[in-house]
DNA sequence: AAGATAATTGACCGGCCGGCCAGTTTATTG
DNA sequence: CAATAAACTGGCCGGCCGGTCAATTATCTT
């Protein structure tokens, strides 16, 4: 009940410290890309030593990692509230589909922006991390098929993947 | 007319060696960008010392300057010839120009790549660099108004652009 | 042939890089 | 209330960074 108890912290809050430093070190790699990102800034921009960032991250690339992570989280999270909210039975699921994923990348500019540094360095960890929600968004495909809305002779996984190209490739470069 | 009066050097050729520098910059950049490209390599893959790179571009921001310039002369040279031999009483002026810019950047990844970083790094040179064929294809597109061929209600400039830009996007994402 | 000029080299510099470690302070556990 | 663990700090390290400099070698000029 008193002050120590509470979940607010008095003097530490690793949980926050973290966050505070993934924070920082976003914004950074989102303006200048690995590369040209020193810890040093990291350590500055989010008020905590490097040794820190060292004690919660392990390195450099970890961190780098962590922000990419991030960034393809805020876009999964959106994209699977959409494919969930959909209903097959509606005509226009791929239209909603595709504006929805138009929309977001529009009002995100720092995750195109990471994901485009990323791309840059030859990443393939975004490929990887896509593939659970082309699954799930493939899956409401074949459900929209099965319920005679959409054409059976054209493979789910095709008409996801033509949508995401398309969007990223026209996000990619503004 | 003995070996060493011949254009062939013997054993020195300033030209072929500052080609050679920039030769080996150009292919690092477009992989790595430029932050991540040290000096030290550039000179290992010529083959000469890091001094006498600086003996010849100063210094790297000259050095990734002249690599953005000379992907920039690839693509203009190949716009320039396109746009001088077209003529506006023929009507496929636009359609010609898109396609001939397209095959370009489609028969010439690395300078995408490397303008993709120069542009991620927030780079506004290209855009200088572009005015000067920006100009010349707006001048063929008035000429073509002037002949009936297109609707004069357009500003030449808009048209030029919106199909760079367009281009450009599409491919800088590959 | 002699002297000026430019190409080329290797050694060197201060400074920044990512990462590590020993020690201190706070929180948790039992 | 110890004691164990975890958060956090400052200082340090070897190594690489871009860049400079003085000296050597080849070429051009006259």
């Amino acid at each position: 009940m008193n002050a120590q108890s509470t979940t607010a912290a008095v003097t530490r809050d690793p949980d926050l410290t973290r966050s505070r430093i993934l924070e920082a070190a976003f914004e950074l790699f989102v303006e200048k890309g690995f590369a040209d990102v020193a810890m040093r800034e990291i350590a500055e921009r989010s008020g905590v030593t490097k040794s820190l960032i060292h004690h919660h991250f392990g390195s450099k690339d970890a961190l780098w990692k962590a922000s990419k992570e991030a960034a393809f989280e805020l876009y999964a999270e959106n994209q699977r509230k959409d494919l969930i909210e959909a209903k097959p039975s509606n005509g226009d699921l791929l239209r909603r589909g595709v504006i929805n994923y138009f929309k977001f990348l529009q009002t995100h500019p720092e995750v195109v922006r990471l994901f485009a540094w990323a791309h840059l360095e030859r990443d393939q960890c975004a490929g990887e991390n896509d593939s659970e929600l082309v699954r799930l968004g493939a899956e409401r495909i074949r459900e929209g098929q099965k319920a005679g809305v959409f054409r059976t002779d054209i493979n789910p996984v095709h008409v996801i993947t033509t949508f995401v190209i398309t969007c990223t490739h026209w996000f990619e470069a503004h």
